[in-house]
DNA sequence: AACACGGGGAC
DNA sequence: GTCCCAGTGTT
């Protein structure tokens, strides 16, 4: 390392000790607290994640815990966090690491990108951070901190980013002490150097900053467009009987898989109640007796890709033992509010249920 | 290489 | 409304 990277190096820890946050992840080298804050921290701000960080170690002090823990109980722990596929591969990851490494992490860069869930950002993480590896972290704030400070125009999103940033940071990580280099340079971005108005005028690398010198602190880093947001429209058909309720778990190749929700009915619009009716089942349902007791307001629920409509339409059925059949070949169960209470649901189904049924 | 995958908070 | 958050897996 030459003297101006060192002296990055030496700025960047400096600052970090005397504004670094105390987080319950950070002084500790136990691999599995700090792979366990490392998902929840994927795509997750901390003042989102800590809460759930804290239930996860209160549950699952050790891996062995979590590795022994039903998937429906990890997910309902995760409810509310969303990319639920973490929580899956949280849940079959610590059952990897206690059947096949006898609940031991790997403890390098490269046996630990090979762990579900574990890509190159949180294995770079556990790698320095539980075993002082020098390989650099490079996530949403190095993105941002190097092209600010660099110059870099190139797009984060590009194929090649990775690798040019990944450079960057490993002439930059110290030698001695790579860990901190890590979490110094990524609490420095959630920090000081911000998305929206960085604080510039008190930031240790002004004087050698290319975004400050040119006044692009907003043009870097360089970041595609989003893509467009597709519009959904969900009838819900909430059935219920003597105040038990009908639910059915989501599969794979579409949100919420795992989580459960109730006999939807989507369309490319909001149907009328009467073209609804028209559905088999509900059909079945209205033969049987069952009636409409309520149709809902409509809800909007906001993903990054998606906005989705809602309706729910209560139905009531008095005869439920003709419609058993159907609903189980739907792969629909008969859930108590107790039940349906510890299952783990997309927080628009818990906003409904927590309206009218909890 | 492009896309799918949640929810919340700041502005 | 827009942006983006301690990214990963699939196709």
């Amino acid at each position: 390392m030459n003297t101006d990277t060192i002296n990055f190096s030496y700025r960047l820890i400096d600052w970090y000790g005397s504004h670094k946050r105390e987080l319950p992840w950070r002084n500790t080298s136990d691999p599995y607290i700090i792979w366990l804050s490392e998902i929840i921290l994927q795509q997750t701000r901390v003042q989102q994640g800590l809460p759930y960080f804290n239930r996860f170690i209160d549950s699952y002090p050790t891996v062995n815990d979590l590795a022994k823990a039903p998937e429906q109980e990890v997910l309902r722990l995760w409810q509310g966090l969303g990319y639920y596929s973490r929580a899956r591969n949280l849940h079959a990851c610590a059952k990897i690491v206690v059947e096949e490494f006898g609940g031991r992490f790997p403890s390098n860069y490269k046996e630990l990108l090979r762990l579900k869930g574990v890509g190159k950002y949180t294995a770079a993480a556990i790698a320095s951070f539980a075993f002082r590896e020098k390989v650099p972290v490079i996530d949403g704030n190095v993105y941002r901190v190097l092209s600010r400070i660099f110059g870099i125009k190139e797009d984060i999103l590009g194929a090649k980013a990775y690798s040019t940033f990944y450079k960057v940071a490993s002439e930059l990580i110290s030698d001695d002490r790579p860990d901190t280099f890590n979490q110094a340079i990524m609490e420095f971005g959630a920090l000081h150097c911000t998305p929206n108005s960085p604080a510039c005028d008190s930031c240790p690398f002004n004087s050698m900053c290319y975004a400050f010198a040119h006044k692009q602190q907003n043009a870097l880093p360089v970041k595609q467009k989003k893509v467009k947001v597709k519009k959904r429209y969900f009838h819900y058909m909430v059935v219920s009987h003597n105040g038990n309720i009908f639910m059915k778990e989501r599969g794979p190749k579409d949100i919420w898989q795992g989580l459960y929700d109730f006999y939807l009915i989507e369309k490319d619009r909001f149907l009328d109640t009467n073209d609804l009716l028209n559905d088999p089942l509900i059909n079945i349902m209205l033969k049987g007796g069952a009636t409409l007791e309520e149709e809902s307001k409509e809800y909007k629920h906001v993903l990054t890709h998606q906005r989705i409509f809602a309706k729910f339409y209560h139905l009531n059925s008095r005869h439920v033992n003709d419609l058993k059949d159907a609903l189980r070949e739907l792969r629909m169960g008969f859930f108590s509010i107790e039940e349906i209470k510890n299952l783990p649901k997309p927080i628009l189904i818990d906003n409904y249920l927590n309206e009218h049924f909890f």
